[in-house]
DNA sequence: GATATATAATAAGCATGCTTACTATTCAAG
DNA sequence: CTTGAATAGTAAGCATGCTTATTATATATC
């Protein structure tokens, strides 16, 4: 509806995050939950009594921010750490009860959302779409990886070669 | 390549912005303009002058947002506010010297990122993603507002409700 | 067994988004 | 002309990401 920015691929995809956001907070009003800590319910209710060192990975943030995210919500009583019996490092982390129907709560209407979003495109170009992003995400990885392997100075440009 | 968390429509966008935010600010390492800021250089090199509401309403962040990011980036010598000659109000947004390069830089390897993340797709279905993802932005858009015309309690699910 | 390295979690401080509340100014209605 | 509403921008405080550094504990090497 709106005159949406540059129709490039960072642009729509920006766009496109931070109205699913929207919406799926929107939706979950009745919760307090944010898009991100439903992200990390999500993984904690994947892997009951999995780390917090096992969730940054899954949802590729650093420790640090799982960390302060934690500590939100098990102030708001969402999920439980608990000390390891075997490793006195390690925090095991559980959903409450409140946490559990947060989750199930959330998790009822995340399908619902992307029937919205997918509103008269058809299954097959839904596929195309979903598989389309799948390989963008593997070659994305493989592009940030090989650049990070290289650090010889040839792979960035230089503000002087830029646009000549 | 990692298995990727869960293959929904809002995991698969959450994880394609971040690694194109990724890529993009490794590529501009020579810089030191995030993502972020590059969206607003784009916006006022668009419509030099422009005012801070114009380019809030542009990238649809709130006007505080900006107001804080042109805190830093007037600081950082990319942009300048001027006086509005007409209305005491405003402020006038220009692109300095180090701004207008600064963003042509930047975006002489915007459309690389794409390409790179494209790769092995072929231009149809890259244009159906493309088309796709701007039906999913209108189709959100108007779930987003439909909802909150209604606002009458019979939209959003109750916990009880939800899980039975 | 002592020491060096690796790992789990946290602390401090920054950027970028938000909400709510405020000031200054302009515009519209009477 | 005055008053009242709308608009442009900012302030304060919060959430969620980041980087860099620190603490505590485990593990591997000599």
């Amino acid at each position: 509806m709106t005159s949406n920015a540059e129709h490039t691929l960072g642009f729509l995809v920006h766009t496109v995050g931070r109205l699913l956001r929207k919406r799926l907070e929107q939706m979950a009003v009745n919760t307090s939950l944010s898009a991100a800590q439903w992200r990390l319910l999500f993984s904690v209710a994947k892997e009951e009594g999995t780390t917090q060192a096992r969730i940054a990975e899954f949802l590729e943030i650093e420790p640090i921010s799982v960390s302060r995210m934690l500590d939100r919500m098990e102030q708001g009583g969402w999920v439980e750490r608990r000390p390891d019996a075997s490793d006195r490092r390690v925090r095991a982390i559980f959903l409450t009860e409140l946490g559990r129907e947060a989750f199930l709560y959330v998790k009822s209407f995340a399908g619902e959302v992307t029937e919205e979003a997918f509103a008269g495109i058809s299954k097959a170009d839904q596929k195309i779409i979903m598989q389309g992003l799948e390989r963008v995400i593997e070659n994305l990885n493989n592009s940030i990886t090989s650049s990070q392997d290289v650090e010889d100075g040839t792979e960035a440009k230089t503000l002087e070669s830029a646009h000549q």
